[in-house]
DNA sequence: CTGTTGCATTGATTTTAATCAACGGTATTT
DNA sequence: AAATACCGTTGATTAAAATCAATGCAACAG
């Protein structure tokens, strides 16, 4: 159990067998059906959610009724509505399955204390956040510098699985285009090439 | 010197007089007039910049020649090409003084020092890269989810002497527009009101 | 098998912001 | 003090994407 889980971890740290014990005490299983939701708007983000297998989404919905997506999750990612999850206020985002998922659950205490008891752990959560936030820096980069096209070639080249696994509105909405402008967006790279 | 440094890091974690010797033996003062760079596109960004006094702005170049403002730094606020920095490879910003400025430079091994030998400066780090992560998830959100006005009012709001300190053409760069836009969207809300 | 639903595509139209261009005011420089 | 550069505003035009609407297709449920 918690394969891909402690894989991840090892990549960037090295867990003794006592350490991985505690570490497994804080860890929650969870199974999450396609279309079910791990959080839902105005509920407080109780756990950092790490992903087994599936895929999620996070997403947030417009005065107009559509969905936002802000980030996708798949196997080996996390995902979270950080800012609920740090101040306990509710919730701003939902997050659900686009696939059948196995999660893996930490509450905001339980990353606390593995914070405190496994100093390695601080280390890792550091380095996480930097990388989040890097991926966030570029991400905003593309939006502010990127062509609609370049955008989307290069979620398709950093994520090509997304592509097959996610509904075409779906990676419109996470590029912040409507299905229509990205059909013809692809339409357009289609005969360009 | 370094009050307004050692005052921000005081805030979140207590360092003993020791600790802060040591921290000091990691500083390099650096004064830098207006218009002057810290850092330009190509070249590697050798330190993270903490801001004492002035302000200091991030920005590309776009193929059109416009500046493009990624971030502004305030009195004790970070800046940096965080990728460049931790990749060693050349930047994609530039660095420059909007005022003249007073900094704190650590460089990369300095920080990884740091944190080696003081856990506290670990915890410090990680709870920075979080704000600064979720900064960014909050920008955005509100790219993607707030009108041009909105932006601009939350801006002045988070920031009101972003407004008074930097040209209006820049702000309407950090916002993702055109002056003559940000222009417009001005004078529709003194009419609206 | 048949009706329903979700999805991608395409066309026509509207909306929004970018672009191009000009002007007046202010600060800076020499 | 005069010249210059910088800045914000405004108007006219263009370009890009959103919106509205319709169609075809595939998967799925009853």
């Amino acid at each position: 159990m918690y394969e891909v889980f402690f894989q991840k971890l090892n990549e960037v740290i090295t867990l003794t067998g006592e350490e991985e014990t505690i570490f497994r005490s804080y860890l929650l299983p969870k199974k999450l059906r396609k279309k079910q939701y791990i959080l839902q708007e105005g509920d407080v983000c109780k756990y950092s959610i790490f992903v087994e297998k599936g895929l999620l989404r996070s997403y947030t919905v417009n005065e107009k009724g559509n969905d936002q997506i802000v980030q996708f999750a798949l196997e080996g990612w996390w995902i979270s509505d950080m800012y609920s999850f740090i101040t306990g206020e509710p919730a701003r985002y939902n997050i659900d399955a686009l696939e059948d998922a196995e999660l893996v659950l930490i509450s905001y205490t339980g990353m606390e204390e593995l914070r405190k008891r496994i100093p390695k752990f601080l280390e890792f959560s550091f380095l996480q956040m930097r990388n989040a936030y890097i991926a966030f820096e570029k991400r905003l980069f593309g939006i502010v510098n990127l062509t609609t096209e370049e955008r989307y070639t290069e979620l398709m080249q950093r994520c090509p699985s997304i592509g097959q696994r996610v509904p075409q509105h779906m990676i419109a909405s996470y590029l912040g285009l409507t299905p229509e402008t990205l059909s013809r967006a692809r339409k357009q790279m289609a005969t360009k090439k």
